[in-house]
DNA sequence: CAACTAACTTGCATATTGCAAGTGATATTT
DNA sequence: AAATATCACTTGCAATATGCAAGTTAGTTG
């Protein structure tokens, strides 16, 4: 089970460590999905439009699990299914998503339209405030439904 | 040359594109070293502690100049050694790395002092103008010599 | 010009990923 | 109740990426 077969710490930097935990291709899409996509089982990331394997999808989540960003619990109106949620941790990390997003609409070419990036930009706090209040009431109707398409106030 | 050889992109989300540009590893080690640390030439990088191989530092910054996001020049005063340097699309990656740095703080055992930390977070706009400042004025000293050890306004 | 150094390459063993197919535990349909 | 479907994974295997040690090349120093 290569789950934390590598205690390997490279430095005491704490961006080498958060890296670490989440620096790949595929975990920080995972928690996009789950901070503002409103997703919430497996098979809803697998069909969340990046095209993830389901073996690395389910390495991904047990990672992440393990290191206290994301808790599951099984759904009660079907026991198949499991739910995964952002942990505190986890929601701490909405700045360091948001710089992300406002950096890759500005240098690359993405589907995000310009207004709704440049309002992005003036209020990065009411945008955290709203991500973070949406976590606590577990209010999973999507911030950014795929891409480019914000619903902030009023549309 | 395993360079620009996959050009699928996954999807239209500005954190699935910058991801596809830095999403690993090593290139954001490489980008904080260019950042904080004063680092220039690929000695440097190989030498940073991280314990990057050769083969991958190579391969990194030959990507992450393609991407535009770093740029190198031969030093005058020595025809051997190579220069690299943040582009202005590089150095706006400060916020992310920011972040990043704030979240592993808080969030993992780190060698940072947590007295400094939370000067960070209180000073967010400072330290990012600071670390503008210095890139703009090629000012190469580190902001951060080694993890945990800042120099900020007066130490 | 001989030794040295910086910046890479190359070769090869190992680890990680992508893809297709399969499994087992519920749920739903007939 | 039996058959079928769904969900969350596993497994096997080929392709890709990484880690490590050992070159190679070009410019520099003595």
């Amino acid at each position: 089970m290569p789950l934390k077969s590598k205690p390997k710490r490279r430095s005491g930097c704490p961006v080498s460590i958060s890296l670490e935990k989440f620096g790949d291709r595929w975990s920080l899409l995972i928690i996009r999905d789950l901070m503002v996509r409103g997703l919430r089982t497996f098979k809803e990331f697998q069909e969340s439009g990046e095209g993830i394997a389901t073996n690395i999808l389910a390495d991904r989540l047990k990672k992440l699990e393990a290191a206290g960003i994301i808790c599951s619990e099984v759904e009660e109106t079907d026991g198949r299914r499991m739910n995964y949620r952002l942990t505190k941790k986890g929601i701490d990390l909405a700045p360091v998503m948001l710089e992300l997003l406002i950096w890759g609409a500005r240098h690359e070419q993405t589907g995000a339209h310009c207004a709704i990036m440049a309002k992005m930009e003036e209020n990065r706090a009411a945008i955290l405030a709203e991500v973070r209040r949406r976590w606590q009431e577990r209010d999973s109707t999507p911030l950014i439904p795929k891409f480019g398409d914000l619903n902030l106030g009023r549309t």
